[in-house]
RNA sequence: GGGCGCUUAGCUCAGUUGGUUAGAGCAGCUGAUUUACACUCAGCAGGUCGGGGGUUCGAGUCCCUCAGCGCCCA
């Protein structure tokens, strides 16, 4: 401690409060760049952090509070211990959540066939009759709405008092995180870790886009089996498949069977005859069917679902796909090549009245009444309840549609991408399972591709031949100095906007990239990738994020990184539970038990949503609790009071350092603080801050009621006594160490206590060390201030039985126990007689302790 | 179907490698009251640690099993 140092006259106010200081920090921290990260710093003792670029066009809830404060508190710690702390802000603004949000806020749609309108202006207020826009409009309406909401999302962390340094604030949309995310792209492309594919892809019939496996969830829903009869084609005996979607009959290519049923062994090879469209189709064997759902022989349609999918690529199936980008059912040329059937009329005739053009409900009603009538229908149908695929963010089943799609190779890596999660410390560490788990049940290469508009697009555009075909094969790819490139708009090396749409011109690819393609960035673009500074700041030391996105987040950006710079791209990840309703029911817009959080932090105050956020151990799912957040801001009061207290003791003169610590009992408390500062320590260094704060809290508060109540009247003694000077030297260092202790926490209180005796913030002192202490007492802590205690208690319980004042006098405490005991009571004697009123003690040796106490008659 | 987590006082949660009589806060009850703090302090009461079995001198803690809740993956 500084030999200057002393409470700054003036400075500690006479009724100290907590409400007010959230201001006054924010812009003294502003003004002092206070979290400035030194760009200078070098690898050795920088920490940096891959914050979680929120989703603005969500709403803001408590649950941004909880998973924000962590890594907050993590990343004061480590400034505090001198680390040059990388943490820097970042907004998610592309992507589909933005894309709804601005067709419902303005009222609009996007249509890219439509012409730019640069005089453009969106309706006062949203009609039900959306206005159909061009995309150059409907990206700048996404802009104009993202720049809002980015601006509460900023207010919500500087209010909590976050430690981001703004210089560092970046969106996945800018320009700098278009360049970086299509140079990655480019970069995968040429290595050969990314292809496009005409494949049957699972697609959204109402955003009209493809997604991704990570994109995915099975709902259960209502079903009906149906048990259809398919002919023979030698005219020998029927077979009888059920099936949950007969609309898809007309696409259908084959039977299937396990290779192993006694039942179907003999008919493979041979052939049937569909129901309705007489085409003549194989019954064939694969492990996949089933021989306990329904007959045990199912049929293979082009696509029902995504076994389908499998059974056509492994049994080399012929297409005839059915479903269109818009869910409804194409056209079906029966008596063509590919579309073989006995009678092309008949079935030309059903499709083209009754299916052709139609939804799929509409084609399951007209299927099922025509098989009704033709008698292929066998018994009635079945209800079920099973498992049907939806995309996360949609509202009817996912159809498979035939599409060309970007893929990044993931499931020919699966063992290295495995050993990348190895390599990272979990916290908390089972959840590293749940990559685990992830990785191992990859069945599909992840798609890039989205076609949709508010999004990083492919920096790609393909050849158009002679014959007006586009070569999607040799694409032509921008360089990559020129990056960022639209392709609609830019124009590829070597051609000429004439040549747009154009014989022997190009077509810009269409799509825009996932929005996981650009997040998974988020460590290069942060840390600007390609820059000198890149390399000091990846990999990563930490990565804070929520448990829903570890299969997406943190999967896709261990792959990029991995393709990218052999190496996992953070080393420590923090996982944050869920926010819980008082009910301890997940917070969901559906049930409307969202809580947002800005009354609670007008209410309460940032360090009492912290504390309450702070109390949540990594991973643990915590309900939102008014009563701990009363408690953190009770807490953060004690604090004021505490150090207004004991720089009031200090009478302006200048601090005692630990060589003034004389007394036994003094030193004993040094002794437990030291111990303290140990724990919390690991428990920091282990991103276990809840328990590191539990045990501050917890000394702090023996250290309030008990030792300065000791104390009290020994430090108000002469300053030339010892004793006194002993007191108040250990009243100040504890009051420093505990300070600094509290300050990830609580950092607006703790740098208002602290700027009462020191220059410069309390967020870049220096944690504390038990070199601060001196040296200490050798026998174990607490050996003397516990059993000092254990009298205090004893008188006080005294008192309250009788149900006098504490101040009520002792005549006299008797004490007997073994030596040690009586020796601790004597070390503290002078303090209890203080504290307690105690008139005279008595002391013997015994092997109980025992402790009597006389009240003074009144 | 596979996996992970949780189950401790009325409520919210601690309980480190197995080791005195299982802890804290809140709520409850009984009191105190002015030189840091009524946004205070003291005290009291409250638990067969989800059930069952096992290992051990000793189990909230380790093993097996069952149940409930939540989640992840298929």
């Amino acid at each position: 401690m500084e030999d200057s140092l002393r409470p700054r006259p003036g400075e500690v106010p006479d009724k100290p409060v907590i409400d007010g200081l959230e201001a006054i920090w924010l812009e003294r921290w502003d003004d002092a760049a206070t979290y400035r990260f030194d760009r200078g710093a070098s690898r050795e003792t920088i920490y940096s952090i891959d914050t979680p670029p929120p989703t603005v066009s969500g709403s803001l809830h408590i649950g941004h509070v909880f998973s924000y404060t962590h890594p907050d508190v993590v990343a004061r710690f480590w400034r505090m211990r001198g680390r040059d702390v990388f943490y820097p802000m970042g907004w998610d603004d592309n992507g589909l959540p933005t894309e709804r949000r601005v067709e419902n806020f303005y009222g609009v749609r996007c249509d890219p066939s439509l012409p730019y309108d640069p005089t453009f202006e969106p309706p006062e207020k949203p009609e039900n009759q959306k206005v159909a826009i061009s995309r150059k409009n409907f990206v700048e309406l996404c802009h104009i709405l993202t720049a809002a909401d980015e601006v509460a999302f900023k207010n919500l962390w500087r209010h909590l008092g976050i430690s981001i340094d703004w210089s560092l604030e970046y969106s996945t949309i800018s320009e700098h995180a278009q360049a970086i995310s299509q140079r990655g792209f480019l970069e995968m492309l040429r290595r050969g870790e990314i292809y496009s594919l005409e494949a049957p892809t699972l697609w959204d019939i109402d955003f009209r886009t493809a997604v991704s496996q990570a994109e995915l969830e099975d709902r259960e829903r209502p079903g009906h089996y149906h048990r259809v009869s398919f002919v023979r084609a030698n005219g020998e005996g029927v077979i009888e498949i059920e099936t949950t979607r007969p609309e898809m009959l007309a696409s259908c290519v084959a039977l299937v069977a396990h290779p192993d049923d006694e039942r179907y062994r003999p008919l493979f090879g041979t052939d049937v005859v569909t129901p309705l469209f007489g085409a003549e189709v194989p019954i064939l064997a694969h492990e996949l069917a089933d021989p306990e759902k329904g007959t045990g022989i199912a049929m293979i349609c082009t696509f029902g679902d995504t076994t389908d999918v499998t059974w056509w690529r492994e049994l080399h199936l012929p297409t005839r796909a059915l479903i269109g980008r818009d869910g409804r059912f194409l056209a079906a040329r029966f008596g063509d090549d590919d579309w073989p059937t006995r009678d092309p009329a008949a079935a030309r005739d059903f499709y083209g009245r009754e299916i052709e053009g139609k939804t799929v409900n509409q084609a399951r009603t007209a299927i099922v009444e025509a098989l009704r009538a033709t008698g292929a229908l066998v018994g009635d149908v079945r209800p079920i309840t099973h498992p049907v695929k939806f995309y996360e963010k949609g509202e009817r089943p996912l159809e498979i549609v035939t599409s060309r799609q970007w893929f990044v190779r993931t499931l020919d890596h699966r063992a290295e991408l495995l050993a990348r999660g190895d390599e990272i410390a979990w916290h908390p560490d089972f959840m590293r399972h749940r990559y685990r788990s992830w990785v191992e049940g990859l069945n599909q290469d992840w798609n890039i591709s989205r076609q949709r508009f508010f999004g990083v697009p492919f920096p790609a555009w393909y050849p158009v031949d002679g014959e007006g075909e586009v070569d999607f094969d040799h694409p032509i790819l921008a360089d990559v100095n020129t990056l960022p490139v639209d392709p609609s708009s830019d124009v590829p090396p070597g051609y000429a906007e004439a040549q747009r749409h154009q014989r022997h011109g190009f077509v810009a690819d269409p799509d825009v990239m996932d929005t996981w393609a650009t997040s998974s960035l988020s460590p290069q673009i942060a840390g600007h990738w390609g820059s000198e500074l890149f390399g000091r700041v990846f990999p990563m030391d930490l990565r804070p994020q929520a448990h829903e996105i570890i299969r997406t987040w943190l999967f896709s950006t261990i792959v990029r990184s991995h393709f990218e710079h052999h190496s996992v791209p953070f080393t420590n990840t923090l996982i944050s539970g869920w926010v819980l309703d008082p009910d301890r029911k997940k917070m969901s817009k559906s049930i409307g038990n969202v809580v947002t959080p800005m009354p609670l932090l007008e209410q309460h105050g940032a360090d009492a949503l912290r504390y309450w956020a702070a109390s949540g151990r990594p991973g643990a799912d915590t309900a939102i609790d008014e009563a701990q957040m009363k408690i953190g801001r009770r807490l953060a009061i004690k604090i004021l009071n505490a150090s207004k207290f004991v720089l009031g003791r200090l009478a302006g003169d200048a601090i005692p350092g630990p060589e003034e610590v004389t007394l036994a009992i003094d030193r004993d408390l040094l002794a437990l603080l030291g111990r303290l500062i140990e724990e919390t320590t690991a428990n920091f260094e282990q991103y276990d801050y809840a328990r590191a704060l539990e045990r501050t809290e917890s000394f702090f508060w023996s250290f309030c009621d008990n030792f300065v109540e000791l104390v009290k009247i020994r430090a108000y003694g002469e300053a030339s006594d010892p004793a006194t000077r002993s007191a108040r030297a250990t009243l100040a260092i504890t009051l420093s160490v505990v300070q600094r202790l509290f300050a990830p926490v609580l950092p607006f209180v703790t740098d208002e206590v602290w700027h009462w005796w020191h220059e410069g913030s309390v967020h870049r002192a220096a944690w504390p060390t038990t070199d601060e202490l001196g040296s200490l007492a050798d026998g174990p802590p607490g050996s003397i201030y516990q059993p000092v205690c254990d009298v205090l208690e004893a008188v006080r319980r005294e008192k309250s039985t009788a149900k006098v004042s504490q101040r009520a006098a002792v005549s006299r405490v008797t004490l007997s126990g073994p030596g040690e005991f009586i020796d601790a009571v004597r070390a503290g004697e002078r303090d209890l007689r203080d504290a307690g009123v105690v008139d005279s003690f008595a002391l013997s040796d015994a092997h109980e302790v025992t402790i009597t106490v006389a009240l003074t008659s009144p």
